[in-house]
DNA sequence: ACGAATCACTAATACGAATTACTTGGCCTC
DNA sequence: GAGGCCAAGTAATTCGTATTAGTGATTCGT
């Protein structure tokens, strides 16, 4: 039985060569004149040995591991396969492999993960952080680790750090907007406790101030953006005198679980209380009523995301940091 | 500023010990006696430079990367990020990291992947492949890789390849024995081309003999196992004469496809004809009406596989092959 | 025919940490 | 006061590949 992991160096004494020249063979670099008859005898050699190239001394040697890093809340949250399905489209298209991190969300896991990304295993990240502050996200840079964050930029930054991301205030009014349009009169917002999606709920706001709605936001902050707390929270807003007629709810989990409590209490939508969520999941086609909502298109986001990574990491200047707006859509189903 | 990637030897420099020292003291194997005051100066130097260590030198001279992958067909694929999420919280649990490849059931994508998976990068990998064999999949063992596979086993192996799984057939015919005990007495399945989910169909089949149904077999291939398969081929079903009174779709995706189909034809499920998925998937609770189907419990096959692998990864004493099949639940909801 | 250029290749080193084998000095014991 | 032992380290090597600086042999140009 042939050896277990042959080497390059084993490799060049079954050639008659020495390992540096197999090493240039391999990687085929090209600058170097080896004649075909010796790259023949390289390549057969590696046939006959089964010989495998050592990719942890590879990138230890030239500083690239060809692998990035998504940081993201939770994969089991539908927002994100999808999102997760672009990025890896675009790294795989460049031969890039993909470390996931699910950090729930949590202070502590955020932080374990920064400290596990410094550690020089992978070349970029994109990344979305509730609570790492800029400081805490600049050593990633400052360690030649490039990243994109998807998130709105704060402040103008000179740090290398590139944002991707949908304005979620603008997209919150649009949905608000609609709601009071179809004449609405009192809208309520569900939400989660945690500041993570309060654009959505600035855009609620604004919208509600910029025409003038003629009642106070009605704003329930339930949980933690789970379906069950999109349930509890309905079920709550169900007990209100008066009612709302409409609920924007901050993301489509959320609604999901209200489209319950409603079910459940012979509550009609949208004739009774209409519902908009928020991101397009792909169950919200499929619900009954279908959910009227607010696409992000998740899959194009983690695709335009990992481009910018990708254009970084294989550029050899400098690129300064880049904001991308990209565009959300009000998807006007059953639901509102 | 500060030198943007101290390492060992800097940090050695500025506590005034040697490299090997600061290795042991970091590392904290702790059966070298350094006394608590040099201790304190390696700490400290740590922290006055920002040391982080290379996780790939380290790698690369133990032989440890404390990194597994996952394979799958697609993340997008809502069975998936359960799965996935089962995985991980093991995983991590463990202070291992997680790379993920989708290969959307490919063969040379799974190929591609087999590749990637050989150079070393990682320490063990679970795996759902479909094309490739045996032989293949061996190449992983063989370089000391731990592998487990999402698959029932098939024959005996001498090598050490742990097998997670559900009975497929067994499942299936769980599924359709349900329904011809609810007195249908045309039952079609629905699934798509390809063996890949070929236990639930040999399931369908098993129970269709097993209770003497009276009735061929009705089978309807459509396609890969999508949503837009499950809409076409339920058309294709709801234009057959007699009607099948009862469908059992290979998995839920299609499931809601057929749903879609036959809510647009006006074909009140279960009334009309009564429907049954495969797989539990988040939105199956949620669907109008909700989705009678069989669960795999994924969260806990993803937590099992790790498990098994981490076992794995973490005995040293060789483990031979384990076959762990995990048991399956016929969740009654209102479409059948 | 002589230096220059080219070809085909190799020796040596670096990447950053872990580890093994060894050194040094002090103390204890008999 | 010889021998042994322990504490507190260090020098040197290793992991597997990429890369730089060369080397000896041949060919070329004039």
């Amino acid at each position: 039985m042939r050896t277990a992991k042959p080497k390059q160096v084993d490799v060049a004494r079954v050639a008659g060569v020495s390992q540096a020249t197999v090493s240039q063979v391999l990687s085929a670099k090209s600058d170097f004149s080896v004649p075909l008859e010796t790259r023949q005898r390289i390549f057969d050699a590696v046939t006959q040995l089964g010989y495998v190239p050592n990719e942890l001394a590879r990138s230890l040697r030239t500083q690239r591991t060809y692998t990035i890093a998504s940081v993201i809340p939770d994969i089991a949250n539908p927002f994100y396969p999808t999102f997760e399905r672009g990025v890896q489209d675009i790294a795989e298209a460049h031969n890039y492999d993909l470390i996931v991190y699910n950090t729930d969300g949590i202070e502590s896991k955020e932080r374990r993960c920064l400290d596990a990304l410094l550690r020089g295993r992978v070349d970029g990240v994109i990344g979305v952080f509730f609570h790492l502050t800029r400081a805490d996200l600049e050593r990633l840079p400052e360690r030649d680790i490039a990243l994109v964050l998807l998130d709105q930029p704060r402040g103008t930054n000179s740090t290398p750090v590139d944002h991707v991301f949908v304005d979620n205030a603008k997209a919150a009014s649009a949905a608000t907007t609609y709601l009071l349009e179809l004449g609405h009169e009192r809208v309520a917002m569900l939400t989660g406790q945690h500041e993570t999606l309060s654009g959505r709920v600035d855009g609620y706001r604004q919208a509600l101030a910029a025409r003038d709605a003629g009642f106070e936001p009605i704003i329930h902050e339930a949980g933690d953006f789970t379906e069950a707390c999109g349930y509890s929270g309905m079920l709550e807003l169900l007990r209100r005198t008066p009612r709302p007629s409409a609920v924007f709810a901050a993301n489509d989990v959320m609604a999901m679980g209200a489209l319950v409590a409603m079910r459940e209490h012979g509550v009609k939508v949208p004739e009774e209380i209409a519902l908009i969520g928020f991101d397009d999941i792909p169950a919200a086609r499929i619900l009954t009523p279908s959910l009227t909502t607010v696409s992000q298109f998740p899959q194009h986001l983690g695709r335009r995301a990992a481009e910018l990574l990708m254009d970084r990491l294989e550029s050899n200047t400098p690129i300064p940091p880049r904001h991308v707006e990209l565009p959300f859509e009000l998807i006007v189903r059953e639901s509102a």
